[in-house]
DNA sequence: AAAACAATTGAACATTTGTTCATCTATGCG
DNA sequence: CGCATAGATGAACAAATGTTCAATTGTTTT
C-alpha cells in the first residue's frame, strides 16, 4: 500500500477525493430506486407506444387496445405498471376508463429521450 | 356491426377517428425500440447511479465500482449496456478508462426525471 | 521477460418481466 | 332481471435481465 491508493474490497481508488465529493452528493437510495423504476416503466415499446399515443390524446383501454393490436388485458397490465409509477392518470365514465399523461414531465421526459434516439 | 363500432380482433372501437389520428403521427417501429431500449438502460438502481456519479464527475471503472460497492466486473457490464445506448462514451489513458455523459440531453433527461420523482 | 493491474468478456445462475388465459367486478341496455 | 361489454386481476409460463466467477486482453512497471 503506497501513496493515495488504498484497498478496500480488493479494489484500489485512482482518485479518491472525487470519489468522496460524488459520494456526498449522491441521491439516497429510496430516490435512486424510484428513478429506476421510473425509467424501467418507460423501458417496454408497448408502453412507449401507450405513452405516445396518450400524448396526443386522452385514450380509453379499448382504443389503445386496437391501436397497438394487443388484447385488453396485455394493455390493462402495462396500464397498471405506468400508473404505479404515475406516469399516467385516468378518469372514469360509466364503464369506460379514460387515460392520459399524468403530468407536463413526462411529456417533456418522452421528447428529451426522443431527441436524444434521433441524434444516434 | 352497428355504427361507428367495428370488430376487429374481437376488439370494439370506441372512438375510431382519435385512432386513427393517433396511428398517423405514431412513431415507426425502430424509434420505438430504440426509445425503449434506452429508456430500460436507465431503469436499474445501478445503472441510476452511474449516470449521477458521471453526471458530477469523469470517473473510471475502478472509482465507480469503489463508490457503488460492486465488482469491476459488473460495473463493466452496466457500463457496456449503457454505452450501447450511447448514454455514456470514455476516453482510454493508457490501461484507464475513463468515463462520462455522452451528451446534455442525459443530463436533462435524469433531471426531468428527478423532478417527477420528487413531486411523487 | 515476467508480474501486476485496469478493464472487458462469456458462461451460468437465480430473479424479474411481459404476455396469455381464465376469472371477476361493475356498468349499461334490452 | 339477464346478458353483453369495459376493465382489472391472479396464476402460469417463456423470455430477458443482473450478478458472480473465471478467463482474457492490453498496458505499465520492475
Amino acid at each position: 500500500m503506497k501513496k493515495s491508493k488504498k484497498e478496500i474490497c480488493e479494489i484500489a481508488y485512482v482518485d479518491r477525493k472525487k470519489v468522496v465529493s460524488v459520494e456526498k452528493k449522491m441521491k439516497d437510495e429510496p430516490t435512486i430506486q424510484l428513478l429506476a423504476e421510473t425509467f424501467r416503466a418507460l423501458g417496454d415499446p408497448t408502453r412507449v407506444k401507450i405513452i405516445f399515443a396518450l400524448s396526443e390524446e386522452e385514450l380509453c383501454v379499448c382504443d389503445i387496445a386496437n391501436l397497438l393490436g394487443a388484447t385488453k388485458s396485455a394493455v390493462s397490465h402495462q396500464l397498471r405498471v405506468l400508473r404505479n409509477m404515475k406516469l399516467v392518470k385516468y378518469r372514469k365514465d360509466g364503464k369506460m376508463a379514460y387515460y392520459s399523461l399524468d403530468d407536463v414531465h413526462i411529456k417533456n421526459l418522452f421528447d428529451e429521450c426522443l431527441r436524444h434516439v434521433e441524434e444516434m
